[in-house]
RNA sequence: GUGAUUGUAGCUCAGCUGGUUAGAGCGCUGGUUUGUGGCACCAGAGGUCGCCGGUUCGAACCCGGUCUUUCACCCCA
């Protein structure tokens, strides 16, 4: 066999254990959130049938699917016209499953296969890996963790305010201090097309105007036109797009008159009002909460209410989005059940918080006291006493070779173990040990329950 | 999918206009220290210069391809 170069696939990454801790520090405080909400946790397969995927997320996103190649003979099927034919005709006959793109719509799969166990309304969080065929970039991975809550079977709008509330509950925890959790509804850009005179076109506008914060003005203009709106249109659009810094209650005010015309627009309106309300009521300070009207976001099953979490003072983009889809199990064959979820980027999360140097410190998470032995006695005691450190609640380990004191001692250092129990033919003798504090590098001969509660006091500390 | 960009020791990076035996810091191994880590000093190991091909008397360096890295566009967590 020759020898080749481990690697891994183009965006895919390892985590090593420092990585880890932390990531599991931000699933952690997620899902203890997520359940004080009322969210009950769910897992769906890696792989869906890609006729569960297809067609869900656009042309762009069928694109960004990975599709998994049929088992055994994957070619059988495909005839020499379907290959002449394209892609297009092989494609579906050497792949029927793929990797899931994100976790809503195998949730909403689920939802449909799962109805009549279901009570609704459902209330479920879903932590697991999505994959996308994208180039990497900056906070831009193939494979990547989402950590999605959703509520399907009410179209009651405390589901959007108690997002609201758990999004601002997480990052209070995780400790970021400025970021802005933008928010808008779909309906009132719906509306926008219509008061501008380009009923039906909210998409393509949506496309244009989710971009003014990054190209500017003439920019988002110019891709207007492109898209065909009229000159009069767009100008109708400029007290949208020309603003400047106006409070929640101003656009309110301001949209009140200028989508008048529109009773889809006014509709989104008061929704938005009313999620304001009850996330008043639920005792939510409005710091944080930005309303956008220009927020429109990609995903097209969007129906009603949209929001995008952004952190200020770094350059990634966004850690948080969602919003309300009222008929994404329609496909699957169940209509009429309306929800409404939004997923947490647990990878841009933990490199925003690396970014701002904001995580906390976890010392207490790995080993905190390790024998060191100086010979085969020495060491019988020690797998003895192993036992009582773990027993007590300790993290403990021994090590494994009678390899020299130094290296044993190094070992302690380099994994950051505050703790060194040493047994030596004095210690045996004294039934004892030496229990060294590595920071302080004090050690003292002590009863392993003494030693036991000096490390137990320690880490209280 | 489009346009750039990166690749040299385990890691971070030097390496001049193409010229003999490719360097540094950190890390690693051993020693100074056979009952003690960090600090210091000494010694040592470790590289098909991403891969394939081309130009040349000669390539880490120039050219082409490919993979990878990073970044922007599209789109998105």
């Amino acid at each position: 066999m020759s020898k080749q170069k481990p690697s891994i696939p183009k965006g895919m990454r390892d985590f090593g254990p420092s990585e880890m801790a932390r990531r599991n520090y931000l699933f952690e405080t997620i899902r203890e959130v997520f359940k004080l909400f009322g969210y009950q946790q769910l897992e769906t397969p890696a792989m869906e049938n890609l006729s569960t995927l297809t067609g869900k997320y656009g042309d762009e996103g069928d694109q960004l699917l990975f599709k998994v190649l049929n088992s055994g003979e994957f070619l059988k099927k495909v005839s020499e016209a379907d290959f002449r034919e394209g892609e297009h005709n092989v494609l579906p006959k050497i792949s029927e499953k793929g990797l899931r793109y994100d976790l809503t719509v195998p949730f909403a799969r689920y939802v449909v296969m799962h109805q009549n166990e279901i009570t609704y309304p459902f209330k479920r969080f879903q932590m697991q890996p999505v994959w996308r065929a994208d180039r990497p970039q900056k906070g831009r991975y193939r494979e990547f963790y989402q950590c999605d809550a959703d509520v399907v079977g009410t179209d009651s709008l405390i589901c959007e305010a108690e997002i609201l509330m758990m999004i601002k509950q997480v990052f209070a925890k995780l400790g970021i201090p400025d970021y802005s959790i933008k928010i808008n509804n779909r309906k009132i850009l719906t509306g926008m097309a219509e008061v501008i005179g380009e009923k039906g076109k909210e998409g393509d506008l949506c496309v244009a105007i989710d971009k003014l914060d990054k190209i500017g003005l003439q920019n988002v203009r110019d891709e207007l036109y492109q898209k065909g709106f009229s000159v009069d249109s767009v100008a109708a659009l400029g007290p949208v797009l020309e603003k400047e810094r106006r409070s929640n209650q101003d656009w309110f005010a301001f949209l009140k008159e200028y989508l008048a015309g529109s009773s889809t627009g006014m509709k989104g309106l008061n929704e938005l009002e009313e999620v304001l309300a009850f996330f008043s009521q639920l005792g939510g300070a409005e710091q944080h909460v930005v309303f956008d009207p220009v927020l429109a976001r990609g995903l097209s099953y969007y129906t009603g209410a949209i929001f995008e979490v952004q952190v200020e003072g770094v350059q990634i983009g966004s850690v948080s989005g969602g919003g309300r889809y009222d008929n994404l199990t329609g496909v699957f064959g169940l209509a009429g059940i309306s929800g409404v979820g939004f997923s947490f980027g647990v990878d841009r999360l933990y490199d925003v918080m690396d970014a701002l140097g904001i995580f906390p410190d976890q010392q207490s998470e790995g080993t905190q006291v390790m024998l060191v032995c100086f010979g085969e006695e020495e060491r019988k005691k020690g797998l003895a006493l192993l036992s009582a450190f773990r027993k007590a609640g300790i993290a403990a380990e021994i090590y494994p070779d009678l390899d020299k004191i130094k290296k044993q001692f190094n070992y302690a250092d380099k994994k950051n173990v505050p703790f060194v129990a040493v047994i030596g033919a004095e210690e045996l003798v004294n039934d004892q040990i030496s229990l060294k504090d590595m920071k302080s590098g004090k050690q003292e001969a002590l009863s392993l329950e003494r030693a036991i509660s000096a490390i137990i006091n320690s880490s209280l500390k």
